[in-house]
DNA sequence: TTTTTTGCAAAACCTTTGCAGTTGG
DNA sequence: CCAACTGCAAAGGTTTTGCAAAAAA
């Protein structure tokens, strides 16, 4: 998984703009490349390496995990793609232009709720106020318990 | 890692209180049972498996690695253990007792700030009543950039 | 004694690395 | 052509599992 470190995230809405960022670079545009591209423009939510990998019958062929490893590292470090982790198991990848979106994971029936784009906005200005600190919600979830397990749960000592 | 689901917390002060609690629920208490919930009472950030089963030179002697990681997970379903994710990498082991502890983890500098008890109390109410979720932010810190390394970056676009 | 727990070995899982061969520009 | 990329094989780090031997109650 290499490193949390953050790079400004690139936001483009097709393969054909990832493409041209990625020649911008100087990097080059390869079948694989391209695939992991496409994969990642076709999901709805974050995958992991293995999905992606594996391809989608007679839509997207298969690759090799390592090559996908590391085209996701490489897409990483150009702010074309984020990970994260919903949960325990293998970190899922996502468009940088998706990967925005954050979630709340409850604990008790595992059950991911995605949010709207803004949703937490006033939870990071309050964190912002109070401890002068920027969260970034979209890394690891916010895990704890939905209104439905919170309620069937005895209240907590 | 076993699992994410919630045990409810048990809170004991001391390693008698502990073994007392694993003997009311009929469970034993082995010399590596023992020095683990030692270790995680001497420590006071949350342990990964492999510190634990090296041991501390004269204090603990040095354990296998599998078994520590077997009463982990018994201590953990017992509720008198929690792990978290501070980062990327091997999961951290404490007491239920110091768990509930939070962390700022600043993915810039990679500081990890660990918060008073109530400190995140009305970002939690805040999320509770815009959401209807009990957010618990042990399991994974919050991510984000410290004030720091905010100021010394350029404004997100 | 009986059941739980240990220690070791081995496997499983996710991810990274090395390298020779292929390919994109 | 040449640097970048692939595919395969192998290794690395973390966690789990199987099983015979040891220990707790």
């Amino acid at each position: 998984m290499t490193s949390v470190r953050p790079t400004a995230p690139l936001h483009v809405d097709s393969v054909e703009a990832a493409e041209a960022a990625l020649r911008e670079r100087g990097l080059r545009v390869s079948a694989t490349r391209r695939l992991v591209l496409e994969s990642l423009f076709m999901a709805d939510t974050p995958l992991v390496a293995e999905e992606i990998a594996r391809g989608v019958p007679d839509r997207i062929p298969q690759m090799d995990l390592p090559s996908v490893y590391r085209n996701l590292e490489l897409l990483e470090e150009v702010g074309l793609v984020r990970h994260v982790h919903l949960g325990h198991g293998a970190g899922r990848y996502a468009l940088a232009r998706d990967a925005g979106r954050e979630y709340l994971v409850c604990e008790a029936c595992g059950a991911a709720t995605a949010l709207a784009p803004c949703e937490l906005d006033d939870v990071r200005t309050l964190v912002r106020e109070q401890h002068g600190f920027e969260a970034m919600f979209h890394h690891f979830p916010i895990v704890g318990l939905c209104a439905a397990c919170a309620a069937a749960r005895p209240t907590p000592s």
